[in-house]
DNA sequence: TTGGAAATGATAATCATTTCCATTTTCATG
DNA sequence: CATGAAAATGGAAATGATTATCATTTCCAA
């Protein structure tokens, strides 16, 4: 835990929702902050690695990064201002372990995402 | 439907799981096709237009493709062979519907994958 | 047969992400 | 304070998937 990824918590506590280490390298760089992208992407990884932030991909591919709460959970995201609510999986959770189940698989894991617009979109 | 399309079709049958556009493309040339990696690309973004494949994302964000069957539904993809399980949505359905609704979110849709190793592997 | 639209594929462009590497910062220790 | 090693940093180049361009070829209806 350095000094550039207390930096990148810092944005995304401030952002909120999901963004893209390229959208959070400009909003570091408006600021004044003269911080490498390749730091960006370096301090990312290592959040993403110590399970401090989440990552998942946009439609088209791109990564995106949201600071992130305790435990397993799942996400309602925002496609109008990309805010997220985190949600508890509840069903969801047992329909991944009885599916894995049924097909005789071991070790699953699974995602699940709702997207859609959000009451002020 | 061109016969880019109907070759793209016949790829996919015969492996099965999901496979990349490179790895569909690399294919084909192995077997004496001739056809070029754009038209590989084309192909596959048409079918997945007219709903006849389904595009997901790798952990590292590249696209792959899946013949799909109708309908919606959700998968159960094996890491070690890349086998794939078509699944019915069920309780999902509802969980994806009544979260939504909880948070005042429209227009959703929701995506929902499980991982994990097949009795093979 | 033929004229134009659709399809094709090689090449180049794009864009996110990684790698490389030289420089700077940090910091414990003499 | 000096200093030297390890960690951090960031610019530039490399990578790799995907997309755009564009000249050429194939198709097909008239």
């Amino acid at each position: 835990m350095n000094k550039s990824d207390l930096k990148m918590i810092s944005v995304l506590e401030r952002t909120g929702g999901f963004a893209s280490a390229q959208e959070l390298h400009q909003i570091l760089r408006r600021e004044g902050d003269g911080i490498g992208l390749t730091t960006v992407y370096r301090a990312l990884q290592s959040l993403v690695d110590d399970k401090i932030v989440d990552l998942l991909r946009r439609d088209d591919g791109e990564a995106i990064y949201r600071l992130c709460g305790d435990g397993h959970h799942h996400h309602l995201v925002c496609k109008g201002c990309g805010q997220t609510v985190e949600i508890e999986g509840g069903a969801i959770e047992n329909w991944a372990k009885a599916k894995a189940e049924e097909f005789g698989f071991r070790e699953v894991a699974h995602t699940a995402e709702i997207f859609g617009l959000c009451s002020k979109c």
